[in-house]
DNA sequence: CCTTAGTCATTTTTT
DNA sequence: ATGACTAAGG
């Protein structure tokens, strides 16, 4: 292990400037494990980058020794240039990028010791809940009672945690249909050379794990392992890290167990605490200054996430000074909500107080935008629209891509169904059930029969098919298999161009009307991405095509209003933000109450969502709601009785806040039974007078804690004496 | 084999 | 309210 030389740190100061005193200590800390705790708005991403140009430019350490790596591209992309800017190309060699496609990368170059080829396409989002309908289907179940999305969930958790299919533990019948439902969809990814996003992880895992050869190879050379949002790994990557560091020990993980969410993932943010047990030799750096938010919007953010009882307490503070109030609304409605944040975005612009592109809507659920770009929309203001309908979701480019992927690899089953009659040429449900049949039969792919069919009628298999299946299946095999052979001396875009031209598939999708016209261009958005490629060829194109992120679609030169929900809102920044849909139900997410864990999440997501705020921050909640078409009341969001009155400007709604002592006590009763059972504390006592909504005005008689919950006798003039819970009625007391 | 009308569930969050 | 999926006609 290299020390390094305490004489030369002069040198280091170029990788030094402008870095606070943590910051200095992160990037100059010694060889070994290391944890950086980085509030919000801290400097992370500059402490990383640093801390690699100083391993590169101070330390010595050859750029190919060094594994960098994030959860999205942008991150990605983002500390490559800042590394290079502080570098310049002596950065060349570092191995930086995100997790998946490390994996991705590694996985191809490992592949003999796995069971798919080099070439194996990524299925996505889409494909793999087709492949679990498909698997629930062949086992002969019911969809609808094993849902395809919640059955894939359980088989994505599993992957997440090592879990293959023999090992999958059944303790109930469920269990028992999700293990078989894995077997199949395992096998039909295998059978696709295929892997599916968790494979990535999980097959590098195995490998690793399983193959000390290849784990010696990769820890050695990697003397340094750096990692962004460390509170995000899961199991599978957690692994992953440790098996990479295991023999020169340098890992370098920044993170914020505030900003964990994406457990759903099975992502663990306790992965902060296993760091620190493992590499019980670990220096453990705080970050702690802000410099991002302005002191009342830290306040408003710390006030939210103080109430998670587990969370080790982190104290951020800025020289940002107070700044603005927080502004928090009440709406009748969710259309009211939208009104709202155009006008005030429409009436700051027009004061010459900001620009459009220096506000963000965020939300809770993806379904919220559609208001927004509703109203953008009768407003006539441009908008950004982060992830939802994004561009490789569109029907055209699946298509395309598909085609692409089919090519690359013909075992590639769910993208030939995909493409084969598209644009239609006569290959039904009939046929293609009979090319399926035939395909099992004689043990091919169907993409391989498809081939053997394109001579026509010397085929040896022509005669399995009725002439007209035959005739149509084989003209579309010649096409398929020409465009096989000049894959390899054809660029990706002149492979598309090959395919557009020979399907004409102009024809098909630009029909004369707009929304046709649409769809050619985002055909012409693809063949110029596909341009980009020329040189890294088929492999590196569907990868990153199948490994683009939400966040990666963000356009920075826009200068318009970004909608996005709160969790591609991490790691961003901007200097308004509005907050839409404060209700409870909507944040947290009904299919969070239930849980504690969950409910501390969605804490976290909003303590998110605050802290991407340099300036002013407007928190909006509404009376009703638009549920599937019907105008329902909902009840504001309980995380907002957290937030002080004091930091909220004066138009701000006060009765929140009186709710605050009944939310209160219902968080602290989910959180801390034990605790908080001495606590509690009396509100009233005996000859008090206090005010009922309903009964009016009366006189405390005596009251009681007991269970969570203060009971209070009193006695009203209107219905004489009854006995009041403290938690449920609301009663004001008169002095 | 493709279009159409009717039924139905749908709302987390995403690499 | 909207879109995805299923069952009947061109």
């Amino acid at each position: 292990m290299t020390r390094y030389n305490p004489a030369v740190t002069i040198l280091s100061m170029d990788f030094l400037a402008g870095l606070n005193p943590q910051q200095k200590k992160a990037v100059q800390s010694d060889p070994g494990p290391v944890l950086v705790l980085a509030g919000p708005g801290s400097g992370k991403t500059r402490v990383l980058t640093h801390k690699i140009a100083y391993l590169i430019g101070f330390a010595g350490v050859k750029p190919y020794h060094i594994l960098a790596v994030t959860f999205t591209n942008k991150a990605a992309k983002e500390m490559k240039n800042r590394v290079e800017l502080l570098l310049g190309k002596s950065s060349r060699g570092l191995m930086l990028g995100t997790f998946h496609a490390t994996c991705a990368k590694i996985l191809r170059r490992e592949a003999e010791h796995l069971p798919f080829n080099a070439n194996y396409v990524i299925f996505d989002a889409d494909d793999q809940r087709k492949i679990t309908k498909q698997a629930i289907l062949d086992i002969g179940l019911d969809i609808k009672q094993y849902k395809p999305g919640s059955i894939h969930a359980v088989i994505s958790q599993a992957k997440n945690n090592l879990t293959f299919p023999e090992d999958f533990s059944v303790n109930t019948y469920r269990d028992e249909v999700i293990r078989r439902v894995y077997v199949r969809y395992q096998n039909y990814l295998l059978a696709s050379n295929a892997l599916d996003f968790d494979d990535l992880l999980l097959w590098t895992a195995f490998l690793l794990e399983e193959n000390p050869a290849v784990r010696d190879r990769y820890a050695r050379r990697f003397e340094h392992i750096l990692v962004d949002e460390f509170q995000d790994t899961n199991f599978a990557q957690y692994t992953l890290l440790t098996n990479l560091s295991v023999f020169h020990r340098n890992i370098f993980v920044v993170g914020d167990a505030d900003q964990s969410i994406y457990r759903w993932r099975g992502a663990d943010y306790q992965n902060v605490l296993r760091f620190e047990e493992y590499f019980s030799d670990a220096q453990v750096i705080m970050l702690e200054q802000n410099y991002r938010s302005t002191q009342i919007i830290l306040d408003t953010a710390m006030s939210v996430i103080d109430r998670n009882p587990t969370r080790k307490p982190k104290k951020l503070f800025t020289m940002r000074g107070k700044g603005q109030k927080v502004i928090l609304r009440e709406m009748y409605d969710d259309r009211e909500e939208a009104v709202y944040v155009i006008n005030t975005i429409a009436g700051m612009v027009a004061q010459g107080k900001a620009q459009p592109g220096d506000f963000a809507v965020m939300y809770r659920v993806n379904a919220q935008s559609r208001i927004l770009e509703e109203a953008f929309l009768t407003a006539g203001l441009p908008y950004r629209l982060v992830g939802a309908q994004r561009f490789y979701g569109r029907r055209e480019i699946k298509d395309l891509i598909a085609y692409l992927r089919l090519i690359r690899n013909p075992k590639d089953d769910l993208s030939l169904y995909r493409v084969i009659n598209t644009p239609p040429r006569g290959i039904g449900t009939k046929t293609l059930a009979s090319l399926k049949t035939i395909a099992l039969k004689t043990n091919m792919s169907m993409g391989d029969l498809l081939l053997a069919l394109a001579i026509g009628e010397e085929s040896p298999y022509w005669n399995m098919f009725s002439k007209r299946a035959a005739t149509n299946l084989s003209r579309f095999g010649r096409m398929f298999s020409l465009w096989i052979t000049h894959r390899d001396e054809l660029s990706p875009l002149e492979i598309m161009d090959s395919v557009l031209d020979d399907t004409g598939y102009r024809d098909y999708i630009d029909d004369g009307t707009d929304e046709g016209k649409d769809r050619w261009d985002n055909i012409i958005e693809l063949r110029r991405l596909a341009g980009e490629y020329r040189e890294q060829g088929l492999d590196a194109f569907l990868e990153t095509v199948a490994l683009v992120s939400d966040q990666d679609t963000i356009e920075d030169d826009v200068n318009a209003p970004t909608l996005l929900t709160l969790h591609t809102a991490k790691g961003l920044e901007f200097s308004n933000v509005f907050i839409i849909g404060l209700n409870d139900g909507i944040l947290p997410h009904s299919r969070s109450l239930e849980d504690q864990e969950e409910l501390e999440e969605e804490r976290r997501l909003l303590y998110v969502g605050i802290t991407r705020a340099k300036n002013l921050l407007v928190l909006l909640y509404s009376l009703n709601r638009n549920v599937f078409g019907y105008i329902e009341p909902v009840e504001p969001s309980r995380f907002l009785a957290d937030i002080p009155i004091t930091l909220l400007d004066e138009g701000s709604p006060g009765f929140v806040i009186q709710q605050s002592a009944f939310k209160r006590r219902e968080d602290k009763w989910d959180v801390k039974p034990l605790s908080s059972v001495g606590l509690l504390e009396k509100k009233y006592k005996p000859g008090m007078h206090v005010v009922h909504a309903q009964w009016g005005e009366g006189v405390v008689l005596n009251t009681r804690i007991q269970d969570e919950d203060e009971i209070v006798d009193i006695f009203f003039e209107s219905v004489g004496l009854k006995k009041v819970s403290a938690a449920v009625a609301k009663l004001d007391i008169r002095k």
